[in-house]
RNA sequence: GCCGAUGUAGCUCAACGGUAGAGCGACUCAUUCGUAAUGAGUAGGUUGGGGGUUCAAAUCCCUUCAUCGGCUCCA
């Protein structure tokens, strides 16, 4: 007899070969009803699983957190199930077919047989079939002589199979379809009938472009129709809020694809912003003792030989040459920095050094990556170096880490951190990248900052850490970076003069905080939905005049409150009160006044928000002073 | 770069081999309005660029540029 264990603590002996459905179903006939697959010593296994040793099982129905990985799976195959039924069995090569974030895809070699989303109907309406026929789903277990003999018409899975060590591999048969596949599964094709195909594309086999380019179909499913509803209502929301047409949209910037693919232009209400934004960033830099420095835009480029872009990060990089000189466009500031480093004795009295800069960097980017203000060809950092000894490294990331952390919650950001340890290909001994990266971990340790260990993934001149913003719709962003660098130092050979007068290699940080300013802002207008805090907005204030009776102390009015420091918009455009709000909403400016005869009469006032709201009986200097200290203390809320 | 889709007025879209249309926006006029759209009129286009097929092309073909979804998630 073999002990299982219980989620409950509770111990069931059970016969050797027993299977996992059975013990479902001696613990009640709901539960098997229930039940999907199951967790045996920490791995997801199917139904059908015998024990074969003392074991802890937990059992999974749909309502566990487990079981969109199964369903999903489970769909990828009914997916390719209906492609292998509408396109022939002959003419359908099976690639992968995994689930990822939020649903799942597969790949198809079909041929010349293109897909396109006309034939999303098609193939959705063969699912609901199999899902209909509520077809069980089999495992067996293959020796990998059998499962070759089994997918010779399937080279993908030949080759899937020869590069698994295992000498067994397990095939899933559901129906006229079958799989190789590690599962688990749902034990029938009827259990989950929630499902959306979501688009379809290109992808490489095994994402490598030197292979042949498969025919890839997304798609997610749910085990409800709510939730399915609700993933797709955040899809349209997200669509909605896209900063590729918000942008345009609220005369932020626009991105003329003929002039300029990849390089945005930014119309006076987004410059606005941006410099709201590197308002911020400065009077944050300055409390963090910051210097701010600016290098220039296009240097010579024996300078990028020297620092290693030449050799690694040419691609990337626009050149132009006058007088038989030939220089490059800055594609990241670093060298420029040190060459201001160089430009003096430093002594160990003078470190840290922080140099900070809104540096404009070009980066040739492949025209099919562009993509709005998250992938551009130009953008500024809010980059900064800190050149520092070893001993200071560890204070400098913790100071650091509180600049993003005050940054961050200004916008209601929450944020995660990753760690990324020493890759294969590194520079540098282990001594020194153990140092390195005990003090980046000792920094997270010390404020308390969650984090994760990404091992392997430094880059080859040092250790780094990542932030990651969540942003209102649950997606994330990574946005800061601090990395240690061993490499540049080394390069430009760079010194300062320690207390025994001898000359010693400064530790050299790199890190940005917004990383791309711009993209930031368009995080921004998705996060917002352009209806950013009062403190950002081009427009702060709008003031209507209720005809054009009004139209002359209306602006004496808007003046007065410009005085105040308030950004206002005057409305006096010959049209109804409710049109000019309307116009006003559709700006989002977040307090609106209506002006006409009550107030040319008084200083009392009725506030509009652009959420709806009304307040009545305001006093105008209240008014005056709630806005100033919203705005000083950037407040995300509106105050009424 | 590669695969697929798309490109028509400032914006959203229609016309799918036979004289390019509508709504919104813009402009003009009337209206003088109290918290999300007053009414009427006017202007606005070499249908992304180039080439071809045809009596005739926004529509079909070729080419080029750009945009969108992807090309990282490993049976």
């Amino acid at each position: 007899m073999l002990k299982v264990t219980l989620p409950d603590g509770s111990i069931k002996e059970v016969d050797n070969g027993y299977k996992v459905s059975e013990i479902a179903k001696d613990i009640s006939e709901g539960l098997f009803r229930n039940s999907i697959a199951a967790i045996i010593n920490g791995e997801l296994k199917d139904l059908d699983t015998p024990i074969t040793k003392d074991s802890t099982v937990k059992i999974i129905t749909l309502k566990d957190p487990e079981s969109p990985v199964i369903y999903r799976h489970t769909m990828a195959h009914i997916m390719a199930q209906a492609v292998m039924r509408i396109y022939g069995k002959d003419n359908v090569k099976f690639a992968i077919g995994p689930v990822i974030e939020n649903g799942f895809y597969y790949d198809f070699d079909l041929g010349d047989t293109k897909l396109s989303e006309e034939d999303f109907k098609n193939i959705e309406e063969e699912m609901k079939k199999i899902i209909k026929e509520n077809i069980k789903i089999e495992k067996s277990e293959l020796t990998k002589e059998e499962a070759l003999k089994l997918f010779k018409d399937q080279p993908y899975k030949v080759d899937l199979i020869n590069d698994i060590e295992d000498d067994h591999v397990s095939v899933y048969t559901q129906g006229d379809f079958y799989d190789l596949c590690r599962g688990p599964h749902l034990p029938s094709t009827g259990m989950v009938k929630q499902f959306k195909l979501l688009s379809v594309s290109g992808a490489y086999w095994r994402g490598n472009e030197n292979n042949k380019m498969l025919q890839r179909i997304y798609a997610t499913a749910f085990d409800k129709k709510d939730k399915l509803d609700d993933y797709i209502n955040m899809l349209e929301e997200a669509r909605k809020r896209d900063h590729r047409k918000l942008g345009p949209q609220l005369g932020l910037f626009l991105i003329d694809t003929d002039v300029a693919p990849g390089m945005p232009f930014f119309l006076p209400r987004g410059t606005e912003v941006l410099n709201e934004l590197k308002k911020f960033s400065r009077e944050i830099h300055k409390k963090y003792r910051y210097n701010e420095v600016e290098s220039p835009q296009i240097m010579n480029v024996s300078l990028w030989h020297q620092s290693g872009h030449w050799d690694h990060y040419q691609e990337n990089m626009y050149f132009t040459e006058k007088e038989d000189v030939e220089m490059a466009v800055k594609p990241m500031n670093c060298p420029g920095h040190i060459i201001m480093f160089k430009s003096n004795v430093v002594s160990y009295r003078d470190l840290p050094i922080r140099m900070f800069e809104f540096g404009k960097v070009h980066r040739f980017e492949r025209s099919g990556v562009l993509h709005g203000l998250f992938r551009v060809r130009v953008f500024t950092q809010d980059d900064a170096h800190i050149f520092c000894t070893k001993d200071q490294v560890e204070t400098e990331i913790l100071s650091i880490m509180s600049l993003i952390n005050e940054l961050y919650s200004t916008f209601g950001f929450k944020y995660e951190a990753f760690l990324s340890t020493m890759p294969e290909d590194h520079m540098g001994d282990v001594k020194t990248w153990d140092i390195a990266t005990g003090a980046l971990k000792r920094a997270l340790e010390d404020s308390e900052t969650p984090y994760t260990v990404n091992e392997g993934d430094g880059a080859f001149y040092g250790p780094k850490i990542d932030f990651i913003v969540t942003d209102s719709l649950g997606r994330k962003w990574q946005c800061a970076t601090i990395q240690l660098d061993f490499q540049m130092p080394e390069r430009f050979d760079i010194n300062y003069v320690d207390n025994n007068n001898e000359l010693l290699r400064p530790v050299m940080l790199h890190r940005a905080v917004f990383g791309s300013i711009e993209r930031f802002f368009g995080i921004l207008i998705e996060n917002f939905a352009g209806a950013f805090p009062t403190w950002m907005m081009p427009e702060q204030v709008s003031v209507i005049a209720v005809s054009e009776k009004y139209n002359e102390s209306a602006s004496l009015f808007a003046q007065k409150l410009e005085k105040e420091g308030l950004k206002v918009s005057l409305n006096i455009t010959n049209s109804t009160v409710g049109y000019k709000i309307r116009e006003e909403q559709m700006k989002k400016v977040p307090y609106m006044i209506v002006f006409g005869e009550k107030e040319s009469e008084s200083d009392i006032i009725t506030v509009r928000t652009r959420n709806g709201n009304t307040a009545e009986n305001i006093l105008l200097k209240d008014f005056i002073d709630t806005v100033k200290k919203e705005i000083a203390e950037r407040t995300i809320e509106l105050s009424y």
